[in-house]
RNA sequence: GGAGACGUCGCAUAGUUCGGCCUAGUGCACCACCCUGCUAAGGUGGAGAGCCCGUAAGGGCUCCGAGGGUUCAAAUCCCUCCGUCUCCGCCA
């Protein structure tokens, strides 16, 4: 949710954003006028009701002859204070219901329009090049025995898949080393729930305008996370963090189930783009004034790997279009994926600013002692994904994978992944 | 899944019998000041969250797990839900 002081101290800025990222310029109005009606709502319900709280404490001290009286005289003041309650819940309701569906402002910088608008930060590593003809994953995958789609689609559909043998090996790697990282640059590490309540999966934002993209378990009311982001932001709702030392830091460790509604017919080969992986996911909750340099420092983390595992890279600043409603700002790191000669999205880190632990309702305590929101921050640390640009850029011509330094240590030493005799 | 008990302002508790004197008492912890020569004790005051009006001082409203209901009036009575505990059943 947005700042509501923002809308009485400057609706303009909230103009600028909202046609920045292609939304509706006239929902600020609309917000401007809810929040004063609301407010007017309010002021009447509470000048009644303290004249009932008032009459009822003469009734209480009323002789018990005089009682019966001062209660018929009282039924017709009840009545109207309850109409000014339902009236300050109905318009209590339509401002939550205008308010919350304006998106977070962007930050500074952020560019304007929709997926192709993004701004390019920095390209990283030279793009591998063969003196063969370049496997992609999947045969890859196969060749070594470490993706076996078929049974996939078999046991459970299309876009289901079996790591097998090294295949699940590297995707454990890739996370232990993911893991051990993120411990060491402070984050808490966090084996997370999937299944949540809808309050949480509303909370954080993943029930607007992609719902359709989150499986959901109408007999028992719970929805599957497709990031353990939710779980992750969930963690502190309804609270007052004391972040006098520092930010808190959390690294989420789930399984992620996306239903891909909107993304029928592409990707379909392989890994890419499946219902359920694995993700290693960084969560900060920090002051509002260092959400900036915390972004800064989960994009590093994340770049830091990516050089790691030897992987070519571009950085870029997603246009406002492309930004989820609770993000100021996002940096997708991509990869450099041979086969597609292009690059895919491998992580992505967004500033949500105040917006999500304003909805979540996760506060500080400044130094006056009034509370206010955090700002909180989430970025990828390691998916399934990452085999793809591992396999296709490591691979050599007779089908072997150089397994990259770094990952040897979260392998036994294994220098190269040989094919498996079918 | 069945039966039962419970959920109070950081923690611990009183209040719920029988609705109004609860503007929710007390202890601990906490903050400020005072007193005191000293690992302390004592005294005074303050201190929960949210919202509304107000430049402010200040005033008002809401919150006793959550949401409804009954009533002039609900921590207290009724219903639903959530959670915790105990016993039974079931169990990849």
């Amino acid at each position: 949710m947005i700042d509501p002081q923002l809308l009485r101290d400057n609706p303009d800025a909230l103009r600028t954003s909202q046609s920045a990222r292609g939304d509706s310029v006239g929902l600020v109005d609309e917000a401007v006028e809810a929040d004063s009606a609301r407010r007017t709502a309010i002021n009447a319900f509470e000048a009644l009701r303290a004249s009932q709280n008032l009459f009822g404490k003469t009734v209480a001290a009323a002789p018990k002859d005089e009682k019966k009286a001062l209660v018929a005289q009282a039924q017709g003041l009840a009545a109207e204070v309850k109409a000014a309650q339902a009236a300050v819940a109905l318009a209590e309701a339509q401002f939550a219901r205008i308010v919350g569906s304006i998106a977070n402002p962007i930050l500074d910088g952020v560019p304007s329009g929709g997926e192709d608008d993004f701004v390019l930060i920095k390209t990283v590593g030279e793009i591998p090049s063969f003196d063969f003809t370049p496997r992609d994953h999947l045969e890859l995958g196969e060749l070594i025995g470490a993706i076996d789609m078929g049974r996939g689609a078999k046991v459970s559909g299309t876009r289901f898949s079996f790591l097998r043998g090294i295949g699940a090996r590297l995707e454990l790697a890739i996370m232990n080393m993911g893991l051990d990282r993120a411990i060491a640059g402070g984050f808490i590490p966090l084996i997370t729930p999937t299944l949540v309540r809808p309050e949480i999966m509303r909370g954080t934002g993943f029930l607007g305008e992609h719902s359709d993209e989150v499986y959901y378990l109408p007999a028992d009311d719970l929805y599957l996370t497709g990031t353990s982001e939710v779980a992750l932001a969930g963690y502190h709702a309804d609270e007052i963090l004391d972040l006098a030392d520092g930010p808190l830091r959390y690294a989420g460790w789930s399984t992620c189930y996306r239903r891909e509604a909107g993304s029928g017919g592409r990707d379909t080969r392989g890994i890419i783009r499946v219902h359920q992986f694995n993700k290693l996911e960084m969560f900060s909750y920090v002051l509002p004034e260092d959400a900036e340099a915390e972004h800064a420092r989960l994009l590093s983390f994340q770049e830091d790997m990516l050089v790691s595992l030897g992987l070519s890279y571009r950085v870029i600043d997603t246009a406002a279009g492309d930004l989820g409603s609770s993000a100021a700002r996002k940096y997708d790191v991509e990869a450099w994926v041979p086969t597609q000669g292009t690059y895919r999205e491998l992580t992505s880190t967004s500033n949500c600013t105040t917006y999500q632990a304003r909805r979540l309702d996760i506060r500080y305590r400044q130094e006056s002692g009034r509370t206010t929101p955090v700002a909180t921050l989430n970025g990828t640390l390691a998916t399934t994904r990452w085999i793809v640009a591992i396999l296709e850029t490591h691979q050599r011509e007779d089908g072997s994978i150089l397994v990259p330094e770094a990952l040897r240590p979260y392998l036994g030493g294994l220098e190269i992944i040989e094919p498996v005799s079918a």
